[in-house]
DNA sequence: ATACATACC
DNA sequence: CACTGGTATGTAT
């Protein structure tokens, strides 16, 4: 009715609809019902990979093998996760995880889609490049430009090899060849979610160049931060600052530290100082700080000297090897299996 | 190691 | 001209 719509920002909204009931998000409770929608999931398998705080790729395999009819199984899951959470989900069924989601996009919300290889002719071709999941805005127009319109103009050049296409995608281009075409991958994870950097933001409501207040705001990112890696049991090795000038531009400047670190304290100073030697005086918009390459301190490799010397004859001879492997390679190439756990983590 | 671009929710 | 905040990953240097 106001032209108010999903992903418009407060000040948009306000502006079209200035009587409108604006309520505050509360991530808190959005993460109390993820956990009730995964919780729900499980039910039906063990194997759940959460995609995001909303989304999540489920292997159907047994429990499609079990029931008479899929179709009708999907459909009852999707009226009891209303029924019993009050979440309205929309379900897509496939042979990959890729087409899986396209399928889910198709119809929504509350809508079941099958996708099957046979039918993709019919069925994902038509589809308009932007919404190939992965290809974004930049992409698609780059895409336009050489003449690819539809998801299946993709599939044809992707299948001729195309110089071109293959320069743009670089090392997804494989990866997109298989999954235009219904194969690739197929498996879903369950490891948990395990954070590879974390960060904090904050735009000012006017532009500044006032080191107080830029000074303050950033000590207060760099506590958050400490606090977010401290509730991972992480610790972080960069510092980054991360800025947006004036005219909307972003900028990072960045530096390892010597020792990871999950201390506010040290990450404000870091923060601090590269503020000072790179944007001293200029007209800021949003300033941010994040921590990245963020590891598990208790497997942090050990360099041996004369002080851990007696601590390491009593080790365990396995995790002696590997953590020695590990330091000639001067990153954690291998583990031991018990505690290969967790997603995406160093392998 | 650093800087930046792109994509997603 | 322009949406924000958070994270992942690829490319270039």
């Amino acid at each position: 009715e106001f032209g108010v719509h999903s992903a418009m920002t407060y000040f948009e909204a306000k502006r079209l609809c200035p009587e409108g009931i604006f309520v505050k998000p509360d991530f808190a409770y959005y993460e109390m019902m993820s956990r009730s929608f995964f919780s729900f999931l499980k039910r039906y398998s063990l194997l759940i990979e959460e995609a995001s705080i909303d989304e999540g790729y489920v292997d159907m395999t047994e429990a499609c093998m079990r029931v008479a009819s899929p179709k009708a199984y999907f459909q009852k899951i999707m009226d009891d996760l209303l029924k019993e959470i009050g979440l309205k989900c929309s379900i897509g069924v496939a042979p990959t995880k890729f087409l899986a989601k396209m399928a889910s996009d198709m119809k929504k919300p509350l809508g079941l889609t099958f996708l099957y290889r046979r039918s993709l002719n019919e069925t994902l071709y038509p589809l308009p490049i932007e919404s190939f999941f992965g290809i974004g805005k930049k992409t698609s127009a780059k895409l336009m430009d050489a003449g690819i319109v539809t998801i299946g103009d993709l599939k044809k050049k992707v299948d001729q090899d195309d110089a071109e296409i293959k320069t743009l995608f670089g090392k997804y281009f494989l990866i997109i060849k298989e999954e235009i075409n219904g194969y690739g991958d197929d498996f879903v994870d369950p490891t948990p979610y395990d954070p590879k950097s974390l960060g904090h933001s904050e735009t000012f409501p006017y532009d500044t160049n006032e080191e107080y207040v830029i000074k303050n705001k950033l000590r207060d990112l760099s506590m958050e931060v400490a606090e977010g890696v401290k509730r991972e049991r992480k610790k972080g090795k960069t510092v980054v600052l991360v800025i947006k000038d004036s005219d909307f531009t972003n900028h990072n400047k960045s530096v390892s530290l010597q020792e990871g670190t999950d201390d506010g304290e040290i990450i404000f100073e870091t923060v601090s100082k590269l503020y000072d030697s790179n944007y001293l005086g200029i007209m800021l918009r949003l300033v941010g700080v994040t921590l990245q390459n963020l590891y598990n301190p208790s497997e942090e490799t050990v360099q041996m000297n004369i002080w851990n010397f007696e601590e390491y004859e009593k080790m365990d001879k396995t995790k002696l090897l590997v953590n020695e492997l590990n330091r000639k390679m001067k990153k954690p190439a291998l583990k031991i299996a018990s505690e290969v756990n967790k997603k995406n983590g160093n392998r």
